[in-house]
RNA sequence: CGGGGAGUGGCUCAGCCUGGUAGAGCACCUGGUUCGGGACCAGGGGGUCGGAGGUUCAAAUCCUCUCUCCCCGACCA
């Protein structure tokens, strides 16, 4: 995978707000190898049945075959779970709190630009607690924090919720997750938090003895977001022109393209613009050779929320065009209130960009009462021609009610947390009775 | 792994059927004129046509093998 200049950026935005959060709740970062023993990963049984098909090997180093292979990490559990056994003796040690950035490999055989990626950037966090209860606790904490930086920062409205078993991370109890809506309706699973109960404690004889002096296992917890949020970033705001990002995940907040006009005051104009710039924070686009409508084509498709104009008659009047990448309204406005204005309405652009993705998500949410009426709204929905729903509908989280959904297609993406409907209901495959509708939808 | 499609200057592609001097647009370089939504003129640089083998006086073009990439399905953050 290849992420250049200005996507990396963007994950860099996105790594801050996340990193700082995952610190304020007490996360420290560490570093764990990149290569696997392969007997760690059949500790579990979950995890080595789910990962297996999609793990890459290395069966030879230093020109020798290796008696005992090493997988690339696909995710970090075993490894981490093999230090935490070294390090945890005592209830005094817990809980153990840490977080990676790090880069892994999932052998996919369909493969989606930054959606669905061989390799991707992403961070694991790790925890370890002596109680289910405070393990819960975390798992919910970092739900909580997904969904606040989808929604503030990156714009992108999300549903929390349980995935069913079928669907939860190998080797889990239970997995939370937070799934967004993309223009085309499919849903993306932009984050997810795993209890994995003592699971991993007991492949990993990760024991600690207790406040009575008993040994116990520890209960563990692990999440993660990776690059795939730079796909979801720009399946959720972009539109015909190119990318459109949220203020506060732009690289470049503003620039300005200066006008020379035929009268030979380039200088003045110039050195206006970069005055003017330099107040609000502007980058000024003063690159030779190009005319302003190339350069006005080049900043919107790269998605930079505010364009200035800057030419001869601004220069005359004191005053500046600016033209905002979500509506693509321009107003004329006195230079003098620049400065002031602009943070203001960098806001009201990463909220309307929010309030927009929001409506998309509601208008596009529908009930269905059998799975017929699931089947008639899914039917003819692709990626490429869109019309994807989210279709809130009674199903019980039992396999044979996965299974009979993915003839569709579709997933049971989710249960909500919150139940937004008309509470239980009879389920639409078994008859059963259930307390909420779950989410089923195409996903990528 | 099944089914489709494509490999020709940096990019998008034409040329292939019917073998005969490798092309276009964009991008790039130089000079000039321009500049309020993808500028124009003039000049210029750059390609062993994915690879190997074969047929032929002659292969981007025909034949055989092979590699890679893209799209559609089954598996998935």
């Amino acid at each position: 995978m290849v992420i250049k200049a200005n996507g990396y950026a963007v994950w860099e935005l996105l790594q801050r707000e996340f990193d700082r959060r995952f610190k304020a709740t007490g996360h420290q970062n560490m570093y764990f190898p990149l290569l696997i023993p392969q007997s760690f990963l059949h500790r579990e049984a979950e995890h080595v049945e789910g990962f297996s098909p999609e793990l890459a090997v290395v069966t030879l180093a230093g020109g020798k075959q290796l008696d005992e292979p090493y997988v690339i990490r696909p995710t970090s559990e075993t490894i981490i779970g093999h230090f935490f056994a070294k390090w945890i003796k005592s209830w005094r040690d817990l809980p153990v709190l840490v977080n990676q950035w790090a880069n892994i490999i999932r052998w996919e055989l369909r493969t989606r630009m930054f959606l669905r990626t061989t390799e991707f950037l992403w961070q694991e966090g790790h925890t370890a607690h002596s109680n289910h209860d405070e393990a819960v606790e975390e798992v919910r904490r970092m739900l909580d924090t997904y969904a606040e930086v989808a929604e503030e920062v990156m714009a992108v409205p999300v549903v929390k919720g349980v995935k069913t078993q079928s669907e939860k991370f190998a080797g889990a109890l239970e997995s939370y997750c937070i799934e967004a809506m993309m223009q085309n309706g499919f849903a993306l699973q932009a984050g997810t938090s795993h209890d994995l109960g003592q699971n991993f404690g007991k492949a990993f004889d990760v024991r600690f003895q207790n406040k009575e002096g008993q040994l116990d296992f520890v209960w563990q917890t692990s999440w993660g977001v990776s690059t795939r949020l730079i796909g979801g970033l720009i399946m959720s705001h972009s539109d015909d022109r190119g990318l459109v990002l949220p203020p506060k995940l732009a690289p470049t907040k503003a620039v300005m393209v200066p006008i020379y006009g035929r009268d030979g005051g380039k200088d003045r104009i110039l050195e206006a613009a970069h005055r003017i710039a330099r107040e609000v924070g502007a980058k000024v686009d003063d690159r030779e050779g190009q005319t302003p409508g190339a350069k006005f084509f080049h900043w919107e498709r790269r998605g930079v929320p505010v364009v200035l104009e800057f030419g001869p008659r601004d220069l005359a009047s004191g005053s500046i065009v600016l033209k905002r990448r979500d509506t693509g309204g321009k107003q004329p406005m006195a230079q003098a209130e620049l400065a002031e204005k602009l943070p203001a309405l960098l806001g009201e652009m990463q909220k309307n960009i929010f309030d927009a993705a929001k409506q998309r998500l509601t208008s596009n949410t529908v009930l269905a009462n059998s799975i017929g009426e699931v089947e008639s709204i899914l039917k003819d929905v692709t990626a490429e021609k869109g019309g994807g729903k989210f279709v809130m509908a009674h199903v019980k989280d039992d396999p044979r009610c996965d299974l009979r959904v993915k003839e569709l297609k579709a997933t049971i993406r989710c249960i909500p947390l919150v139940d937004e409907y008309d509470g239980p209901g009879k389920c639409i495959v078994t008859g059963e009775p259930v307390d909420r509708r779950a989410l089923i939808a195409k996903a990528y």
